[in-house]
DNA sequence: CTGAAAGCGCTTACAG
DNA sequence: CTGAAAGCGCTTACAG
């Protein structure tokens, strides 16, 4: 490493214009307890903007003890718009507090890799991971910080049972779930399966019957001819999510179903294209209604050590459009 | 903060087992300069799991010097599947080098907020940020650690070019590019648009007409009938990438304009969801064909400080399906 | 109002 | 093979 950085210090900055170093942390602090004549304060602000200082985080944290850093993990590989969108509105509230928000995207091996905490200390993790996947459980808990829920266990199940009881209001006897082939997406399926099952046991209908669609048109459209051969219309088709949805009603089209008359097709999460679809969709939407100046509070309270605080409380409703 | 978290300390791990805080060093880091018995190893490693000690990565980053940290930024709200499928790629590489990849989504106002670089030093910065950015080059460069350019102004006009050039090829004459509202965009927009530009130059075409397509169907259905108004079929409709694509089809389909017959549409990106359109999209995409191990390679050889290297060559390729 | 000094938790020459 | 010691760059009581 020839080529070494040379990092600017703050003793240089002292020394550069004839302070001491306290000075200058207390000046580029802001330290409410110190009074700096202006003079010696611009001095050092001056200084500091020549010489390009950047105070250096790792010495920073390890001196205070505490970090203003909150890590988020989502165990997919994709980033749903949905969960974009809350945390740039989480990042907003948070960086009004003085904390920064990041995002770990995907779950590694745990065994074979270096773990992020060797670099990178959090004050507290934002999870997305769900209860019962023990390998994304032991990931963050390795931070060996607080971990504060993004996820209520009842929303998810919840999806399900908001889809269904929609269908059946609209005069369907029969459910279908669609699920995803993705592994990453299967722990939450279930769940919004379970919704679906639920609905059906409670309105005395036969257990709905599950339909994988695949993520190519080709896949898609043998599943969903099985699916017919096996289930002849009408029935109600609840999806896991918008893109399966929409590739459910691709392949409805491809075999020249009509919907929402013969299948009618509900989504979830609402996603910027749905109103694109052929038919358009409709869909399940969160609307995270919690106010996310009181959440960034308590991700910062959970920070500090305060236990895990509550999952911020998601409503769901129903866009309707014109697949269902 | 009264419930102060206890953190366990290498020198508690050594007094457990009863060696110095050096040999736990040596062992839990498998120091291949020091020969550390395997009893000793054993108890140090029995100690460290029975204490759940987890180094504080602030101490070890100050104490060596350097982290292996990469960070990603990305200055856009929502993250498109393709850079997300990059990263994934990209994390799993570098981590094989022991390095880890987090990410940095949105950009903030640069005055008003703290700067994630208060609590986080990474090694070197992965940028999706325009060159054309004043704002966002500011903020990366803050970091003041070596950055690593994402995107060659190359490629984000050879999109457009490829678009038309394809188009030019079907027997259109008449070129149209549809962009996105978003503000995020514009940037990459007006490149790609550049590129457009450049073909009907090349071909002695008039100039492209340039339709914004919000990103409500009722408002895309207004956006196309303003645009058919003046523009009446056939003409080639490149468009900023596959939801703009799709978006516009969906109004086409609205006014009843066929596709690709009047109007044929190119996306770019080849988004899951482009198979599943009606018709199904044609689109550009970008096979980053550069082998992920060259590339962890190449940006951990800027995060130790040489020059960024090249950027990644990227080749375009188009996916034929029924919309052009 | 300013400065000298301690110490956060780690790694790593260095001495034995 | 193991340990005592220095020092990374910062913040923050404490003394003046």
């Amino acid at each position: 490493m020839e080529n070494e950085h040379h990092r600017i210090t703050s003793a240089e900055v002292a020394r550069a214009c004839g302070v001491s170093r306290a000075t200058v942390s207390y000046v580029l602090n802001n330290d409410p307890r110190q009074h700096i004549s202006p003079e010696t304060r611009e001095k050092v602000l001056e200084a500091a903007r020549l010489l390009n200082y950047q105070p250096f985080a790792p010495a920073r944290v390890l001196r205070s003890g505490y970090s203003q850093l909150a890590l988020a993990v989502l165990p997919f590989e994709q980033v749903d718009p949905l969960i974009a969108g809350t945390l740039k509105r989480l990042q907003d509230a948070l960086s009004e507090q003085g904390y920064s928000l990041i995002w770990h995207v995907g779950l590694h091996d745990l065994a074979s890799q270096v773990h992020p905490s060797a670099n990178l200390a959090p004050a507290v993790i934002v999870s997305y991971v769900d209860e019962d996947n023990p390998e994304a459980n032991a990931f963050i808990r390795q931070f060996n910080v607080p971990i504060f829920p993004m996820i209520s266990p009842k929303a998810r199940e919840a999806v399900g049972e908001i889809q269904g009881g929609y269908l059946y209001e609209r005069g369907f006897r029969r459910l279908v779930f669609a699920s995803p082939e993705r592994d990453d997406l299967q722990s939450l399926s279930e769940a919004r399966l379970e919704g679906v099952r639920r609905v059906c046991a409670a309105r005395k209908l036969a257990p709905p019957q599950v339909a994988v669609i695949p993520g190519t048109r080709e896949g898609a459209r043998e599943a969903v001819a099985a699916l017919l051969a096996q289930a002849p219309p009408p029935f109600g088709l609840c999806c896991y999510n918008d893109e399966v949805a929409i590739a459910a009603m691709a392949a409805l089209a491809d075999a020249g179903v009509p919907v929402p008359t013969a299948v009618s097709v509900i989504g979830c999460d609402d996603i910027p294209l749905a109103q694109f679809s052929i038919p358009s969709l409709t869909t399940v939407t969160f609307s995270n209604s919690y106010p996310m100046d009181q959440l960034a509070e308590n991700i910062i309270a959970a920070s500090q050590g305060e236990p895990a605080g509550e999952v911020p409380p998601t409503s769901l409703s129903i866009v309707v459009r014109a697949s269902a």
